[in-house]
DNA sequence: CCCCGATTGTCAGCTTGCTGTCAGGTTGCC
DNA sequence: GGCAACCTGACAGCAAGCTGACAATCGGGG
């Protein structure tokens, strides 16, 4: 298990590293911006942990990056104070869980391990149902093996439906998944996005229950 | 499935024992902290709900006594409001997952299933009466094994008979659970639903004891 | 700092199928 | 027999969901 956390108080990141050492992780850790992009982009954590007020490069910026570079590692962020914009542009950066300065490294230690245990610990990459699969990893989709390209947005709702593929997923919930209760959106955005996936995956891939939500076609 | 649900406000405790008897637990509730902390110790649960505001005695003192005495069944607890202390209080008191009110009934019960998937008792929400079985995991019907198509409010219909499989339901009552008692329907409306129904399930499911409500035929 | 393209929310109008109402029938009970 | 509870088929209204167009916003590059 290998952890990288970034941060840049020192004493702070000396606790992380005692902590996520005693729980068993592998630790590499930096105070530097630059750095840890290149880190995170070259080598493979199960787990990191990244501080958002950083020197020389933003935490949300480094976050970015990695996603844009298909990185897919689990990412804790560490939030200066639980402010609800931090909360939803971290979200949209693609961090899978928060935690709001101050903090217990008790809450932490659980949180990281939760995360990697949802990850997986790196092993099925690749998941499937009906004709399409999704590579978690490089946050790909293919239909029948060709790949198709689709936006952020549009692969958090299809990794959300294929997380619950054995039930159909109520809108309100997809909503709530999506953005968050905070910021509300019309019930429609929903719908659109939903409408332009179909004509990208083809028709037979997400199936509406009416009255019960959407779901991934099985057959 | 049995689920412990500790929750001193009335309304909550019954909209929580709802929920979870819908997803296919047995449910058992207490509002008072004594005889929580003795159900937990003495009977086995896959779940507890545990309400962190409780009189009598607290509900995290609840929770450390039952882990020092060895009980490990997860334990989701619910906090007044998600402030970090109560968070990290929770987790040190061992707890297994958080939910700040004011939340979701849907979220409540998905993180409930992952719980007790994750502690290893599969939950197979599968209950019967006779020849019909509901899925409340993927929200279908079916008789004999043949699976039937049944609208959302079909469904509503025939959970809630489900839930009450040992006594007829009043018209009154099913009028009032389906729609709310704000929105008044004719009592026709609902003789309606039962009819098609019934065209769908067949005869020998749903039946009517005249001047007091309808059942599930359980031969 | 601005520009440009990609992404995404909103709007309007449409389709579809669920569901309440009505009218009339049936059943059980006094 | 009469009344009240209940059943049922038909039908129209309505709400959930779909879609194309457009505008706002975001993000990257100069």
């Amino acid at each position: 298990m290998r952890a990288l956390a970034v941060e840049d108080d020192p004493r702070i990141a000396a606790d992380l590293q005692a902590a996520l050492t005693a729980a068993g992780f592998r630790v590499e850790r930096t105070g530097d911006g630059e750095e840890a992009w290149f880190l995170g982009d070259t080598e493979d954590y199960d787990i990191v942990v990244l501080d958002l007020g950083l020197p020389s490069l933003d935490g949300l910026a480094v976050l970015k990056r990695w996603r844009a570079n298909g990185r897919t590692m689990p990412v804790l962020v560490l939030t200066a104070r639980g402010t609800w914009q931090e909360r939803v542009e971290g979200i949209e950066a693609g961090a899978d869980d928060y935690l709001p300065k101050p903090f217990r490294m008790e809450e932490l230690i659980a949180r990281a391990r939760a995360l990697v245990r949802r990850a997986g610990g790196h092993a099925a990459a690749l998941q499937e149902v009906g004709d399409l699969s999704l590579d978690t990893n490089r946050m790909g989709v293919a239909i029948r093996g060709v790949p198709v390209q689709v936006t952020a947005l549009e692969y958090r709702l299809l990794a959300y439906l294929m997380q619950n593929r054995d039930r159909p997923v109520p809108p309100t919930e997809l909503l709530e998944h999506l953005y968050g209760d905070d910021d509300a959106r019309e019930a429609n955005a929903l719908e659109a996005v939903i409408a332009r996936l179909r004509r990208k995956l083809g028709s037979g891939v997400i199936g509406t229950r009416r009255g019960f939500g959407y779901f991934l076609e099985s057959a």
